[in-house]
DNA sequence: TTTTGAGTTGTTCGA
DNA sequence: GTCGAACAACTCAAA
């Protein structure tokens, strides 16, 4: 007979929430005791978070730990090899079964898939879930049978494939184990930084209350503006929920669900809440690009790519990460990044633009510098947008598309409030200037108090021969159709 | 099977 | 100042 005492390990990874969680709802109606796990993972093959997601998971687990406190849960904290842990800790406690949420990436899925194998072969229950996604990455299939490749019919698929939203609410109450099972003390994981704390000027609230709050705050004042402006950097009318989507703190569906229902209430929101669950399926796209290119990060999705002549200039390189390249937009968003641990999609696109396009610098050694300062980095998002910016990439912007930052400045940033911000020693330069400063006449520089190659940098590469450089690169790539 | 139309986010040049 | 074409050629999805 089954002990009905036998407890449920519920293992938290990036689902950090109560709410439309269906493993944790699965164990709270078992009425059995359940015991709330998160790891530390230190698996060879899975990606550890970078410095900045660090200083976010450290807060959103206190705000777990806090949620599961008010409902008479404790989280369990372990650091080590996940599957030694959670198949111990199953051993420790009795437990009769464990749940997880899936994730897709390809170390998660190798670590999860032999762990879960291992807990039936010892007579445990193992179940994983979809907390994370509108559609599981295999479920759309063209009409041929294959996956999409291409954004715009994907789309179609998943926004027809998408029916029932009843979600699960967050259990009132968990009922405890026996006795709780030794946890570590989330300080000793020093996961926020010290000496130096660079982490004073991150904002965002981590934590499921947080992403609530945040999902509301869009929905009811940047939402009507959202189509033109999610692309102003300075405005910032974008939902800002990257990263609680990243850790779970909510999940797709509930975004998916307060976005229609809005549009249902104010019909006139219905171009602008289209617009934004099209973005929102841009991250379930590259988790299905994921899903099948478990090398996304590090292989070219076009091997096309592979012979590019990618540059090694490593004084570009340092100028690209300190937001000194002498163009404000792309230093703006740099330093921004490095301030806050965020940086606008539009400063983004610009960014990463110019690394590759205008350094010819390769977009993985862009993409480990983001993974390692942005809160939100993702495993499927942010080498899939790069992999985009490059050419390389599913559906990707095409070669000859090479972002002028005096151009997108002026566009997305005419009043140069974003670059005011971020690259404050150019504050005081008239407008007309603020993207192009080398263009100022001596006496509006001196005005301004800006003395280029000393107080701002002269730009590191010039705009029009790394364009033409950049043209000519790209055209020597052989075609996949050319036999070598 | 073959064909057809389309494909997130741009820039520059020349009429 | 505005506007269309060029920037290249390919792959994908569906008919």
């Amino acid at each position: 007979m089954p002990d009905p005492d036998a407890p449920v390990i519920v293992w938290f990874r990036r689902d950090l929430r109560l709410a439309d969680h269906p493993a944790l709802h699965a164990a709270a109606r078992s009425g059995r005791p359940v015991i709330p796990l998160y790891v530390l993972d230190e698996t060879p093959g899975v990606r550890a978070p970078g410095a900045a997601a660090r200083w976010w998971l450290d807060r959103s687990l206190r705000a777990l730990a806090g949620d599961l406190q008010a409902r008479g849960s404790q989280l369990i904290l372990s650091r080590g090899v996940a599957a030694e842990i959670v198949a111990d800790l199953a051993e420790e406690t009795g437990a009769a079964s464990v749940v997880w949420s899936r994730l897709y990436d390809g170390g998660a899925i190798v670590r999860d898939t032999a762990l879960k194998a291992a807990l039936k072969d010892s007579g445990m229950e193992a179940e994983s879930f979809n907390a994370a996604l509108l559609s599981e990455p295999w479920a759309l299939k063209t009409k041929t049978g294959g996956t999409y490749k291409v954004f715009t019919p994907y789309l179609k698929a998943l926004r027809a494939s998408i029916g029932d939203m009843s979600l699960h609410d967050a259990p009132k109450r968990l009922r405890a184990p026996r006795s709780w099972p030794s946890s570590d003390d989330l300080d000793a994981w020093a996961l926020h930084p010290r000496r130096p704390d660079w982490s004073t000027g991150f904002d965002g609230t981590p934590g499921e209350a947080g992403a609530q709050a945040r999902l509301h705050h869009f929905i009811d004042q940047d939402l009507a503006e959202y189509a033109r402006g999610r692309d102003v950097p300075a405005g910032d009318a974008t939902s800002r929920l990257s990263a609680h989507l990243h850790w779970g703190e909510i999940g797709p569906r509930q975004v998916w669900r307060a976005a229609e229902a809005a549009a249902h209430r104010r019909p006139h929101l219905q171009a602008s809440a289209d617009k934004y669950l099209s973005e929102l399926s841009w991250r379930e796209f590259n988790h299905e690009i994921l899903f099948h290119h478990p090398d996304l990060a590090t292989a070219n999705y076009k091997p096309a790519f592979d012979t590019f002549p990618w540059s090694d200039t490593h004084t570009a390189l340092a100028a690209w990460k300190r937001g000194r390249t002498g163009y404000p937009m792309v230093d703006a968003g740099m330093r921004q990044l490095w301030a806050t641990g965020v940086m606008h999609n539009r400063a983004r696109m610009i960014a990463a633009s110019f690394l590759i396009k205008h350094l010819l610098i390769d977009w993985r050694v862009g993409e480990r510098w983001f993974w390692d300062t942005l809160v939100d980095a993702d495993e499927a998002n942010n080498p899939a947008n790069w992999q985009w910016v490059a050419g390389s990439g599913a559906d990707a912007s095409p070669f000859f598309r090479i972002f002028s930052p005096m151009g997108q400045g002026e566009r997305f940033d005419a009043d140069g409030a974003y670059v005011r911000r971020w690259v404050p020693e150019l504050a005081k330069l008239d407008a007309r200037y603020i993207h192009a400063p080398w263009t100022a006449p001596d006496e509006v520089l001196a005005r301004a108090g800006v003395t280029l190659g000393q107080t701002y940098p002269r730009p590191v590469v010039d705009h029009d021969a790394a364009r033409r450089r950049a043209l000519d690169a790209f055209k020597g790539l052989s075609s996949p159709l050319t036999p070598p």
